[in-house]
DNA sequence: GCCAACGTTGGC
DNA sequence: GCCAACGTTGGC
């Protein structure tokens, strides 16, 4: 499965899009993807250069906040083997990581658009981060979905 | 391989 | 803080 779009889930306490903006070369490395399903698209799918919807969960204001690219390929996430780190990971052998991230770069914030707006526009009732239920951190977004959020930003 | 129990996500 | 939904674990 390849797709050119992409909605990545960041909590805001931890990476805002405004945190990203400000890192060097607008670039943080997305540590953290601890779902296999997340982790297959970033290692099998996943290309530079493909576009990020930047959203923010776990927040008082859910919703795409940025609009971002695909910096890196893949390389293994440090965190899962920090003990201090909450995404420590005890069971992942050294040699052979069990999660990966990639960096992704930051190109503009957006004004927020919320999970209701999203809701809302009629393009969008079958993306993926709508469903019922859907708890997935990247999820592939067609184009014409794509195209439906920036025209949703700018409006 | 089944499935119950448990843990996590994430909106509200 | 609640709870629905889902993923993972582990006994059998």
């Amino acid at each position: 499965m390849s797709s050119r779009y992409w909605l990545m889930k960041s909590e805001p306490d931890e990476c805002a899009i405004d945190d990203a903006l400000a890192a060097p070369a607008q670039t943080v490395p997305w540590t953290g993807v601890r779902n296999y399903q997340a982790r297959n698209f970033m290692r099998d799918a996943m290309q530079v250069g493909d576009g990020v919807l930047f959203y923010h969960s776990s927040c008082p204001q859910p919703g795409v906040a940025g609009i971002a690219r695909v910096a890196s390929g893949v390389r293994p996430d440090p965190t899962q083997f920090d003990a201090a780190s909450p995404y420590h990971d005890p069971a992942s052998p050294p040699d052979a990581p069990r999660w990966l991230l990639l960096d992704v770069q930051a190109l503009r914030k957006t004004r927020l658009i919320g999970l209701p707006e999203l809701r809302n526009e009629p393009a969008l009732t079958d993306m993926l981060l709508l469903r019922k239920g859907n708890r997935l951190s990247i999820t592939p977004v067609t184009p014409a979905e794509w195209a439906a959020v920036l025209a949703l930003a700018d409006r």
